[in-house]
DNA sequence: TAGATTGTTAATCGATTAACAATC
DNA sequence: TAGATTGTTAATCGATTAACAATC
């Protein structure tokens, strides 16, 4: 379908960007757009929006500009949007809660099938629709079903240890909210992890608004 | 304190990541250790890892390697740990609570000192020792207590109104977790702005695992 | 046709990696 | 001193930006 040249992981993280922003203008009934009128909206360079559209095919026509309609659709068919991804969740605890309720995922191209946990108190309770399942029967589900992404929302000491499992049954996608490194795993099982550092983001943020504090200790 | 010159931000988020892994060795009682030991850990490169301390002046000995306890006091200065940053957390929805009870944050140097709603069945509850509070009396708060970050669990259609008033009073850091970009409000007010787009970076996975997915339906 | 805007090649910029001299 | 490993400069690599020819 796409080019057989690799397409660069910056690039990739801008296609969720793309298509937030072509959403918005579609719900405005705007029909057509240039590179030049997105970059204003998203703050990057209208070259690089035509270099990344460029890594897919190219989805404009010279002198018009890009037709937000088809843009929307190929952006979406990109990112697997209408086949959904079939997704669980490990850890119904306060993270996990928060993303089973969360309900844009739905909206992008995600289904929740499964919600696990070791917590007598929280299995058999009902999360937005989905009853939390027993952290055992973890495996006959995974091999019964055709997961493509577990969310990992457990404590760190457990990460490794489970994500382990849930790889070697071959689940392709990690989505993991501890603050560890699954290197092993993504280097043995070949598992695509994506990490959600919220602690290091939040560093990140205390780091760069440091010179803006008040001195109030000084 | 540090070189005049810029940090970029590539550096700027490794910093989080070195500091974990510091802690780790420090955990297991490992005194020293040289750039190429750390980069094994990290799966980074030895040249990678020096550069990066170099920006910060630097913080080994050569023939020897790195003190591992200086190395990271060094960093938690950097990231101020030290001296918390003052948190207050708007909307204690399922995001918000989630935040609020995450207890990783105080070691890493953020002190949570409110949390705002507007519900009133979720005003006046207890999270984590802080009661809920009327959003309606955040200016007053904001006011009356030197608040370096607000962490943003609205909704998407409120986040940008709400982040307007919270950079207007002065606050410096704006942890965003709606997919929003507040492009305006720094521009506006240079405010800091860290934007956690769960949605976004779930999108990346997606991505990722596309060729791995069972074709199922084909 | 003239104007607009893409697709694409070339130039620039910045970040990463390699190399090595300094020095513990 | 010899060995190790940093700090730092130089080389490479990749990503972003600029320029322009193609074309609607």
């Amino acid at each position: 379908m796409d080019d057989n040249k690799k397409i660069s992981i910056a690039v990739i993280k801008r296609l969720p960007r793309y298509y937030r922003y072509i959403n918005e203008l579609l719900d405005n009934g705007i029909t057509k757009v240039s590179s030049k009128e997105l970059s204003k909206r998203m703050h990057l360079t209208a070259s690089q929006i035509r270099q990344d559209f460029n890594c897919f095919g190219g989805f404009g026509q010279q002198g018009y500009g890009y037709n937000v309609e088809l843009l929307h659709k190929e952006i979406a068919t990109l990112l697997g949007i209408p086949d959904p991804f079939n997704v669980i969740i490990i850890g119904a605890g306060n993270m996990g809660q928060a993303i089973a309720k969360y309900d844009n995922f739905t909206r992008r191209g995600f289904a929740f099938s499964g919600i696990f946990d070791v917590d007598p108190d929280i299995i058999g309770t009902e999360i937005n629709g989905i009853t939390v399942a027993d952290v055992k029967t973890l495996e006959e589900f995974i091999s019964e079903n055709n997961i493509d992404i577990a969310i990992l929302c457990i404590p760190k000491e457990k990460t490794k240890e489970v994500a382990e499992l849930i790889a070697t049954l071959g689940v392709p996608g990690l989505w993991n909210f501890s603050s560890t490194d699954l290197h092993s795993i993504e280097e043995k099982y070949g598992t695509v992890v994506e990490n959600v550092h919220l602690t290091d983001n939040l560093m990140v943020l205390g780091y760069r608004i440091a010179d803006q504090r008040k001195e109030v200790y000084n």
